[in-house]
DNA sequence: TGCATATATGTCATGACGCGACATATACTC
DNA sequence: GAGTATATGTCGCGTCATGACATATATGCA
């Protein structure tokens, strides 16, 4: 039977443990991060996913609930409070006059720009210590 | 000046967008896994990291909120939840009467287990696909 | 010993945010 | 041109994390 079918060894249970534990760290870190600079976990990652689209550099409402893996009417709201904010604006689409695009304001820039630094470098401290388990290869040592 | 001090590139910002998304997708993952189960996401964290716990079968209410990455008072609410749907229990420890052992009961581990077997499945089946960016390294190809 | 402080757990009110249900505008199909 | 699909938006509710605060136990030091 092959590993993935078999109920997890206690080892498994560790491993998927500690996996956990890195991602919710460094999560933690950007909750931290953001909240530094006055905005919340959310809003840091509405900025990161309009600069992140490729190619481009807005995003529609869609796209940043896709890349957010929320409903689409959740990434509305937290669209509409970045708005209020000064950190993006919408712009009505011309190709599709259902769609908004979302582009950054100079304060969503100049943030997005100081948060992603400091995420590109914990991520460089972290090589060796967050990284995916390879939980099926070595079951029985 | 070295990458990491520099104003990150745009292929910077694709880098962390891409695997803000690959990680918020794991996640999506585990939270229809749990909701299948009728378990809230963070019920199913409390789970493992009773179970993940390195040598032992159980956690403190502290150890709960350290993996979790919580306030101590956030993880005495989530127990309390997960005991009142008869997942686990609290044991007042010996050794030091402050403490509270958190156990997992027979319903908490026959969901965990199965839980738990499903996001090995799922990290395996991601091999190559959710990895940590290395985004100090090649900077100008 | 005894008293101050630290630590572990617990309670309560508040705020961010995701969801289901529903609404509206635009695009597509045939 | 009517019906359906898609994109965005509104409203009420539940989960959960937090800060402020409370209580019990442990520890350290005069």
């Amino acid at each position: 039977m092959p590993p993935s079918s078999r109920t997890p060894s206690k080892k498994d249970f560790e491993s998927l443990s500690d996996f956990r534990y890195q991602m919710r760290r460094f999560e933690r870190f950007s909750e931290r991060a953001a909240q530094a600079e006055g905005l919340t976990p959310q809003q840091y990652l509405v900025l990161l996913h309009i600069k992140g689209q490729p190619g481009r550099e807005w995003a529609t409402v869609g796209d940043i609930a896709e890349r957010l893996q929320v409903q689409p009417h959740a990434a509305v709201t937290l669209v509409t409070r970045c708005e209020a904010l000064s950190l993006v604006e919408r712009r009505p689409s011309d190709a599709d006059r259902r769609q908004v695009e979302v582009h950054l304001l100079p304060d969503g820039q100049r943030l997005l720009e100081r948060l992603a630094a400091l995420h590109r470098a914990e991520l460089r401290s972290l090589k060796g210590v967050f990284k995916v388990p390879q939980i099926d290869l070595p079951e029985q040592p």
